[in-house]
DNA sequence: GGGCCGATTAGG
DNA sequence: CTAATCGGCCCG
């Protein structure tokens, strides 16, 4: 990505993670050979937010810490998925750290590749990225990327959306604490999205 | 070292 | 509905 859009691009993560989460949705995101149109996300918050890593997990504190706003957090679930977060550094006069969980995409380039790499056998597109897990094995995104600063790298595209966008908003997806907070954000009527609101 | 949990998914 | 499967955490 070029320089000036790299910059465009990490200060967009370096406001509170409901409003990157929000303003996320609408947006590009390529990474290789593979992109797509950003249709679901999810908000977590490094304080005060039960449902987030860092509410238990001192290694998720430190990468808070320890890297700038925009690199990529990425963390095996289950002991089998992959999930691609983006560190949100908005601490400061009424912002917060935390991430974003990118969790589904409407592919856009690469459409051949994504198939193969979840198998070859998703018939339809909107089954390619529709939920965490299969976007990262979509995109070919695993832990060998955690850490990595996407906006400086080479392969990553981040693009804003073009004209306007409607979102819908939930209670975030598949967590047991912090149900309440309504941070979960999808392209309104999109047929890409995990589990419509 | 052992035990437990989990931001999921595919398959029956 | 459940199995699959393992990093990080805690305890000892």
């Amino acid at each position: 990505m070029s320089p000036d859009r790299a910059r465009l691009a990490r200060s967009f993560f370096t406001r509170d993670p409901v409003t990157c989460a929000r303003d996320l949705i609408g947006c590009t995101l390529g990474f290789g050979e593979t992109s797509g149109i950003v249709v679901e996300t999810e908000a977590y918050a490094a304080e005060d937010d039960p449902a987030c890593h860092t509410w238990v997990r001192p290694s998720a504190r430190e990468f808070v810490a320890r890297h700038p706003a925009g690199t990529a957090y990425v963390y095996l679930n289950y002991g089998m998925h992959w999930l691609f977060n983006l560190l949100v550094k908005g601490s400061g006069p009424g912002g917060r750290d935390g991430f974003v969980l990118v969790r589904a995409l409407e592919p856009a380039g690469g459409i051949p590749l994504m198939n193969a790499r979840r198998g070859g056998g998703v018939t339809k597109p909107s089954a390619l990225c529709n939920g965490p897990a299969k976007l990262t094995k979509a995109l070919g995104i695993d832990g060998r990327h955690h850490g990595a600063d996407p906006f400086s790298d080479e392969g990553w595209v981040l693009g804003g959306p073009e004209g306007t966008v409607a979102t819908t908003t939930s209670v975030r997806i598949g967590i047991s604490r912090g149900r309440e907070f309504p941070w979960r954000f999808l392209l309104k009527d999109s047929p890409c999205v995990s589990v419509k609101a």
